[in-house]
DNA sequence: TATGAATGAGGGTTCATTCAT
DNA sequence: GATGAATGAACCCTCATTCAT
């Protein structure tokens, strides 16, 4: 029963997530996402209590997911050698690019709605101090740019995520998220061995 | 009377884009709108035809602005021999601070309405072309970095545009525009003399 | 346009009471409401808030008009001097009679609806200090029965006004209004001239 | 088992009493009807078809409940020598002061459900039969008041068990069943030994 | 038999839009 | 042209009832 509980659960959650990502918070309804999830419209009310309650959710699942795959891959790229930095930005790219609904949560949906306001910030806050952790390590460790300010440069890097995500790839250039995120690396590395990205 | 027929459309679209900065497009409320500008609910309509079309006509207009600051600032710059994108980057930052509304119909809303979708996409498509040009000549003219791929920085810059100006400044940073607008300079700008910014 | 917007909100008050009386408050739809009224559902929210806010309206308003009758019944009777106490019993069976919904509100739904509860205590305990005072001058002019005590008196009173109102002409036994009327000036009248009531 | 089944079926019937009492039958809700039963809220439909079902049962044995009452209390009195009015007054009062959804549902939801209604309606003129043979063999005995026409007189005596059981004790007065069922007895008594109620 | 997850009809309410004044 | 009352589609959410376990 645990099983199938949270099997609908999650079905729920995708769908709502495919929704926001397609039509915003407001426009998508109850009745679409349980339509999509293929279960009854009162359903949905067995595993959220409202709406708001299942964004709150997609945030707060998602937030995890995300820390946890920056973790890990960063991990990885330690133990293999490989640039921390390059994996951060690579899980981040990737995650966003697959969970789109959170970051329009965090730039525009965020002043929707006084109640999911406050919930929005702080989980904002709280991603932005990790990146800021982790950009301030890679400044001192010398691979990134001495030059830069570390809470500047935390508020562009995740500037430059959304646009990778929301507009990079969906523009007319038709940018690869990959390419975006190794051009991100070659703005904030130390210029030393400057490679050239044309 | 035509002066007046005007000023009451403006009187419209200036509230709408107050609403809109603050409580998102959905939100807000033709009654709302028509309060704040001090007229009648149904006045609205003579001036547009829907709500949609508020949002053409605000995205038109805005646009028309940008471009044609972003022109006297660079040109104003040529003449006093200052860094033509630095007055670049800051026309940006100020006047999409002053317009927020337009910077979340391009990153949120974008996909809300299918009916706005097409309109919108253009006119990102439209100024992320101009923001091509100009990087493209300033990397040419040596002041940018060489090793910038000019299509993945137009995307980069406008992403450093939105967290600027979306979160820089309402973080718990409270970093200052003018400060965000040094750090992207100085991001870019070719490495040669790489001023401190910290 | 006041005479109509006046108009329009005592249909809709109307409506509202004949529908309470017969289907009670929670049955009652707005949807019906306003279609009994011959206005479109949304016109509801022109004139009350809520549905809570219209039974209020229809409390409060009804309150008024029954003190009212009363005091121009009882003077009238003063003025031609016949029973005051008689006339008060009479207004207040015709009143009930026509506007069956503010006693249910009183007897049933009082409990039902927590917002609602106050409202009608209140309105309660000031018609009943009416009914109070008005028995207490009858019984020290002593055309009423000396051994009543005038507390016990009023709530029993008003039991008699619901159950001739609610049962007494819809029972199997089909009582006239005005026969319960002079039974209770009966029961309650000091028993020196005791008119044979059968 | 067969104990077990009663037991659970008395229990969500209790339940619903204090339910119905406090919130009224149309607010409260199956949930928690079998919450404050403590079992599942499926059981609900192993004992009753329907909420309606539930009223039918909670009226026709609460009827039987108190007829019985009625009679055990008045033979009682019979043995005793005491009056029998007075036992019949108190039997009410008591049974209708534990049982007040009964009399809610004789007040005002009555009307509420088209399907309740007619038996609704038949259990009260039950219940008024017996009221009315009792009145009826008490004036005769001479212990009531001779003038007493018993079709009113039992609809007015019904009116005054409503209000001391719904309001009297809740208003502002504060007055006890006990003052109360005096005050009943002394308005419809003989009048020769006249006892001071004050 | 007991359970509670699943269901969907139906309610109150909002709001873009129309139109008579 | 300016107005705001009138409108009804559409939304979120509740809850009586069903049914698989």
């Amino acid at each position: 029963m645990q099983i199938k509980k949270d099997e609908i659960r999650q079905r729920l959650m995708n769908a709502a997530c495919e929704l926001f990502t397609s039509k915003g918070f407001v426009e998508s309804t109850i009745s679409e996402i349980t339509s999509k999830a293929g279960v009854g419209k009162g359903t949905f009310y067995t595993y959220f209590r409202s709406k708001e309650e299942l964004v709150e959710a997609i945030i707060d699942e998602g937030m995890e997911e995300l820390l946890e795959d920056i973790h890990v891959s960063m991990n990885e790229a330690t133990k293999s050698g490989s640039s921390t930095f390059r994996a951060f930005i690579r899980s981040n790219l990737e995650f966003f690019s697959n969970n789109q609904a959170i970051l329009k949560f965090f730039n525009k949906e965020m002043a929707s709605y006084s109640k999911l306001q406050q919930k929005i910030y702080q989980t904002r806050d709280r991603y932005m101090l990790e990146m800021r952790n982790i950009l301030e390590k890679e400044i001192y460790s010398g691979f990134l740019r001495r030059d830069l300010e570390v809470n500047a440069a935390t508020s562009l890097l995740y500037g430059m995520f959304c646009s990778s995500v929301l507009h990079g790839t969906t523009g007319s250039q038709g940018l690869s998220l990959e390419h975006l995120g190794e051009s991100i690396v070659a703005l904030f590395k130390n210029s030393g061995p400057n490679p050239a990205l044309a």
